[in-house]
RNA sequence: GCCUCUGUAGCUCAGUUGGUAGAGCAGAGGACUGAAAAUCCUCGUGUCGUUGGUUCGAUUCCGACCGGAGGCA
């Protein structure tokens, strides 16, 4: 019998943290952060990091396990982050799951392995200079006479995943389309109950997200970038990609205009909140719960209480 | 007051030598298996400022009017 836990997904500034931390104390949990970015220690503003405040005492894992200049990965979230989740269940706790991290739940939820990668490889050097040269197109064709089926599924712009595909194929012999048939054959790794939190109009969730960039503003994001540039982590690296980040960071080595970059700073919040929505709405056993206007967490934690009753945990 | 330029999709603009129009951005939807806050795909009918005129036909030409920008006095 598979482990349940509790997973609080949703986009970006719907309340997950305080949903969470109020279902910890009520349930006596603990919270495991799936996100990408929050992951990094020294990015705790642009991140929306939960402060030792908010976290109320409940334990709290997976924030600031590397380094900004680290390179992290999904399989090494799936790694530790179940490390976690099995430690909170032996302690006779509820693990938590919470984050906006589509991937990264999916993943951890699911058991999934993944191929073998060795970051600056010769092969993946040589894969992207020849998709410089040759386009995606051609490496795209090429894909095609070892694995039709992801060919087939890529498009040509799709650079990004047509090397990472044809790189698991020449190092692990094995294609991409049958690591992940084979993958998808693994018994999930726990048994979870989702909640979803949104926005019922789109308008309200916009709101919330500007309001949200506001107050990182005021809490000093500029100066926190300008701290991670000044100690020299580069413009380059995954955690500088972060929204808010690679804004500001662009301001401050650029033009200077940093309300300029607080408005980019909320456009891209709200593109993201989208991408993660539509990647939430796959999930079709996902129980949503919707904010009218404003959060209503009392009912929130009410809705919640009753479907895990439900879900028995 | 006069002169010049300008008014086209939510925004910035292109265009039609007269046959009712198209890009970027925004927005919407989708994808996603070791960068995922990343990356990629699909979706464009709007009184062409208003109103007269010329014309088979005007957003396109002409006039007037109403906005906006600049110049001269």
């Amino acid at each position: 019998m598979r482990p349940k836990i509790l997973v609080i997904a949703g986009p970006t500034a719907s309340g997950k943290t305080a949903l969470a931390v109020e279902l910890a104390l009520r349930r006596g949990g603990e919270v495991v952060s799936a996100d990408s970015m929050q992951i990094y220690r020294r990015m705790d503003i642009g991140t929306a990091k939960p402060t030792m405040e908010e976290r109320q005492g409940v334990p709290h894992h997976m924030l600031d396990v590397a380094g900004p200049e680290e390179d992290f990965s999904v399989a090494r979230y799936v790694d530790m982050a179940a490390a976690c989740v099995d430690g909170i269940i032996s302690r006779g706790k509820l693990p938590i799951l919470a984050g906006g991290t589509g991937l990264y739940i999916d993943s951890l939820l699911s058991g999934r392995t993944f191929a073998a990668f060795d970051g600056g490889s010769p092969l993946r050097r040589e894969l992207e200079g020849r998709l410089q040269l040759q386009g995606g197109a051609a490496l795209l064709e090429e894909l095609a006479q070892v694995d039709p089926q992801a060919a087939a599924r890529l498009h040509p712009n799709d650079s990004k995943r047509i090397v990472r595909a044809l790189e698991v194929y020449l190092t692990t012999g094995k294609t991409i389309t049958q690591h992940n048939l084979e993958t998808q054959a693994l018994p999930p790794r726990y048994d979870a109950l989702t909640l979803t939190l949104a926005f019922r109009q789109r308008e309200d969730m916009w709101a919330r997200v500007d309001r949200r960039v506001d107050q990182m503003m005021a809490a000093g994001l500029a100066e926190e970038v300008r701290d991670l540039l000044d100690s020299g982590v580069p413009r380059k690296c995954t955690a500088m990609q972060a929204i808010g980040y690679k804004e500001m960071a662009a301001a401050l080595e650029g033009d200077g205009d940093i309300s300029a970059a607080a408005g980019e700073i909320k456009l891209r919040s709200r593109q993201y909140a989208k991408r993660q929505l539509t990647w939430f709405r796959r999930n079709s056993a996902a129980r949503w719960l919707f904010w009218e206007g404003q959060p209503n967490f009392p009912a929130a934690v009410q809705a919640s209480t009753d479907y895990m009753e439900e879900f028995g945990i």
